[in-house]
DNA sequence: TAAAAATGTTGTTTTATAACAATGTTTTTA
DNA sequence: TAAAAACATTGTTATAAAACAACATTTTTA
């Protein structure tokens, strides 16, 4: 089930997004018509092959970006952060998800229709590049992900996947936001072998771990582990 | 060695390449300058981590796309056919090159300064829908292979490879562009594991196997085995 | 709040595939 | 065209990680 929360505004939004200042730069503001919708933990926000209709930007929470493979073993290509945006692609010549995106906490999103940033991808160059690189940077992390998941054992993808997230929250010191199993997807190995490779690592005194709380203590050695293996 | 022949120019050139179409149509013809570039067999055309300079078109021969791995090991993105680019990554914020290109056979390229490029693409929408729809693509194919080389085996690898090169020559009966070992790193499997494979598949009459050429008799059973397992 | 479901943990077994080795064949190079 | 290098093939061995199992703990749901 999800909420509807048509009170909020833009205006009021602490979250400045570049659809919303863009838009204003074009006075494009009344077309904008922006959906607040929540999702509950573990709720669908977008499914595989489905058509984008709405460009969604994560406000508050987290979500997981995952495609399903065989056997009903995902494979998450990341975790999304507040600020980041679902449903780009669609200006890339796609018109269906590639991907589905599941909360991993209640997920504030603010939705606006596909059509509208396609108008303002093409008459704003600005926004364009942003777009543009933003994309790339995608594609990038999506080529050296396979090389990682494909070629390096367990240990490093590990290694690589806590470096991952203690990116994301800019900290060494993190509650992770997924269980082992959705570490193990992260990381392309079982959920049975993440918790191995963590007790490993806390044995070496090279992370603290406490239920969900990681604390890196050592993060040039885990970088080390992360690139040979 | 290279060899650059300036002979070659767009008007005698059989290949009618995107670009320069184009480039006539914005009347910037004069600012093109192709360079026609002729690289031996096994030449690199592009280096990971090189600035992109040029905008590359392969008008003739074959190519092999691939990052470098661990050990040495290779993982191959795609084989580039007559007609395909090399470089657009630039346009989408990347000045570096992110995977190495090499000749598979004598390869004749087109090249042509990456800035014009860039300039065409945001002065010409019809232009730029083509790259992003391209780049959109190469990105979905990216995502299937990242499933794909995680999660199937073997025989679903190089099923999988079989059908996607009989697809790029249009024909269910082909020479292999590559040896064996480098369908295995098409596949990320080891060259041996590929004659082996193919070996197996021979036996039960799903291809036609000589040297290096293939038919696929049971295009059909190759499909479902690059599906299941 | 009790029952059910999901998650976390450790040990054991199985398995797919890499690694190694040995040899024949083809291609490249000097 | 002879020698060297790369490629193809088959068999054997080693190994990383999955699969399975059993049980403790936490979270969710009725």
């Amino acid at each position: 089930m999800r909420l509807i929360d048509k009170e909020k505004h833009c205006l009021a939004c602490n979250s400045t997004c570049d659809i919303f200042l863009t838009a204003k730069e074009m006075n494009l503001e009344q077309e904008l018509n922006p959906v607040h919708i929540v999702y509950k933990k573990h709720e669908i926000i977008c499914r595989e092959h489905a058509s984008i209709t709405h460009s969604i930007n994560l406000v508050e929470g987290n979500a997981k970006m995952f495609v399903s493979g065989l056997h009903g073993k995902n494979i998450m290509l990341s975790i999304l952060m507040p600020g980041n945006y679902i449903g780009l692609t669609a200006i890339f010549g796609s018109a269906k998800y590639a991907y589905n995106v599941s909360a991993l906490t209640p997920c504030h999103t603010c939705q606006v229709n596909i059509g509208l940033v396609k108008r303002m991808y093409h008459n704003n160059s600005l926004f364009q590049e942003k777009l543009n690189k933003a994309f790339g940077i995608t594609m990038a992390n999506m080529m050296s992900k396979l090389v990682s998941l494909n070629q390096k054992q367990m240990r490093a993808k590990v290694a690589e996947s806590l470096l991952y997230i203690a990116q994301l929250f800019e900290s060494n010191r993190f509650v992770l936001p997924v269980t082992r199993k959705e570490l193990g997807e992260l990381s392309a190995i079982t959920g049975e072998n993440v918790v191995r490779v963590l007790s490993e690592f806390k044995q070496e005194g090279i992370i603290q771990l406490e239920a969900k709380e990681v604390i890196i203590l050592q993060p040039e050695v885990l970088k080390n582990i992360s690139l040979a293996g």
